[in-house]
DNA sequence: GGTTAGCACTCCCGTCACAAGAGTGATAAG
DNA sequence: CTTATCACTCTTGTGACGGGAGTGCTAACC
């Protein structure tokens, strides 16, 4: 979208409509604006500026007599240009920061406790997923018999995240077996990568051998998926949004809190920037998102572990004070991730 | 409550009123009943009968000269008495077996399939915890350094569930150390249960008891909650149907589905008995579940390990096929975990 | 040119009345 | 116990109506 150039005034009148409706969910008008705000001008004046915004395409009205609402254009030029970043008033960010530090530690935890704390500061549903290791490393592996005939393989990669993975055989195996296959192979492929790992695979046979090749194929899968947990906090409150007062619009954002493979397809987009992003109605390049705005952002440590946290509501949503939580709350656990991946070893 | 004496044909009656109400989601009158079932008998009996089941508290209606619709004694009337007890068609037993055996040997990945499954099956939202292991005994340890001062403890119980907790010391640490507690440890207090270890603890001193009282901890924990991953599907399905066309409805469905600590709650019942359970409306022991029903059953392998997985829908249910639906899905769940944790070792 | 006042016009929304339809409840007869 | 009948009730949909809020246009003003 090409820059557009407005007077300091029609600015001001986009930023009364913008705030006074994602205050009241009521559309917008002249008389209302010249009355409550004192902008030195008459109505008339505002109403000029309104169709001269409207005709920008970052208003509407749902119907020749009703005031303005914005649209997506209209959120999209006020993000990018009008909006006052809002940092969280202190008080809460302590509060934050004292929950996280009194939490047990441990990443599930501190993710559960994210959501929360996201939904209650922003008016949305808050969801973030589990950290995903970027170029896996091989820490340790062992191998532990259930039964007989099944086997468990933890694997514990560089970062500490855990993988687990059930082996059934044909023969039952004993102990000795077990440790010594998992001597060997800890011995040959701790420290390495997916990228390492085919080479060093050459000299294992047997069942030294699949489980190396198991290995292999679950170091893969860890690279090119999000991380296997998705945290979610918040649903019922953003369905309380006279937004999703109706049918069609509750199952809309439903499907995308609940649906995995849409996280998945936005977690790329996340992922190439570093600062907060702001998907506002899918930006025309997700279908089905009408009315619902998504902020997110990328957490984790560079080149080692990453996943993604934010949140999703209506398009009507209090952008300052959401992107800031989310910022927040993403350089919290960027801070706590560091503290356990940290600079590196 | 007591049993109810009710002639042959106003069972009938009750049954074709829940039987349509379930489909149609309307008030059934006593005219379209004579219209479209053929009970040898005129509207006029009919309507005798309805208000004699409206008497005995198992239908209402909503205004004065509307059709009747259950009451929750109705439905309960019905499940406990009138329902067919419907085994899912042959066919879709087979399909959601295919499915099971084509994922991978997976706990993680059998649940997603349950939840999944269970809410194609039925018209309500699934949900399935993890399985909680009953009296846990340790099978093995291992301690893993990620950073000079933090260390992770892995935790590996007899049934093969894994536990991990993160631990920060105050001075770095040595592998060498790591090894040597962790070896200590694993020789001491391998099919330690939580009764036993506080005992066999006495022994440690340093790190290794610090180590040792955390494994303690984690025990003691694990026993006494739900399992620690909650997986869900089908909301947005749940949320079509026309009881949650409003607001506050959607809300105590939402809160139902969502919360924690509920399904806590309820988990104690559901593990009481074997069979699958129906809970409607909350029985009269939790607030809030108007108009909701919970069809739950207990799976996993006695004495071993158990968890709890169900449907969540409107009181408007299918009750019939619903529980065959989460019968035959529970059974499926604990074969496979039969096959891992079966008998002994 | 930007700003203002005035005014006709449009559309929503709540209310009311009205009729149709479905279903009940009661009565009286079989 | 069952049935036919009928008055009564309550919902639902429809159309009319007025109030209110807001727009869009025009003409005048600075």
């Amino acid at each position: 979208m090409t820059e557009l150039k407005l007077s300091q005034r029609r600015k001001q009148v986009l930023r009364i409509v913008i705030q006074e409706y994602v205050e009241n969910a009521q559309p917008v008008g002249s008389q209302s604006i010249a009355r409550k705000y004192d902008l030195g001008v008459s109505a008339a004046t505002i109403r000029n500026d309104l169709a001269a915004l409207e005709k920008a395409g970052l208003l509407t009205h749902p119907h020749t007599s009703a005031g303005r609402i914005p649209t997506d254009g209209g959120y999209r030029y006020f993000v990018a240009n009008l909006m006052a970043h809002t940092d969280l008033p202190s008080h809460e960010r302590h509060m934050i920061r004292h929950q996280f530090h009194q939490a047990r530690q441990e990443i599930d935890q501190w993710l559960r406790l994210s959501t929360a704390v996201l939904a209650k500061a922003s008016t949305g549903a808050a969801l973030a997923t589990s950290p995903r290791s970027i170029s896996s490393r091989v820490k340790h592996l062992e191998l532990i018999g259930i039964q007989d005939t099944v086997v468990l393989l933890v694997l514990v990669l560089a970062t500490g995240t855990l993988k687990q993975q059930l082996i059934t055989l044909e023969q039952p195996i004993f102990q000795e077996e077990l440790s010594q296959a998992s001597n060997q192979l800890n011995g040959e492929i701790s420290g390495a990568t997916a990228a390492d790992l085919p080479e060093k695979l050459e000299e294992f046979t047997g069942f030294a051998r699949e489980v190396g090749e198991l290995v292999l194929d679950t170091l893969l899968q860890s690279e090119e998926q999000i991380g296997d947990r998705v945290y979610r906090h918040g649903l019922a409150q953003v369905l309380a949004e006279p937004e999703f007062a109706d049918g069609p619009q509750v199952s809309r954002i439903v499907q995308v809190f609940e649906q995995r493979t849409l996280l998945q397809e936005i977690y790329d987009d996340v992922m190439e920037l570093s600062d907060v992003q702001v998907m506002i109605a899918g930006e025309g390049r997700f279908g089905d998102m009408q009315d619902i705005s998504l902020v997110l952002s990328r957490y984790g440590v560079p080149d080692r572990v990453s996943g993604m946290l934010g949140v999703v509501g209506p398009m009507r949503m209090p952008y300052g004070r959401t992107i800031g939580a989310v910022r927040y709350v993403a350089t919290l656990l960027n801070e706590l991730m560091h503290q356990l991946y940290g600079p590196s070893r």
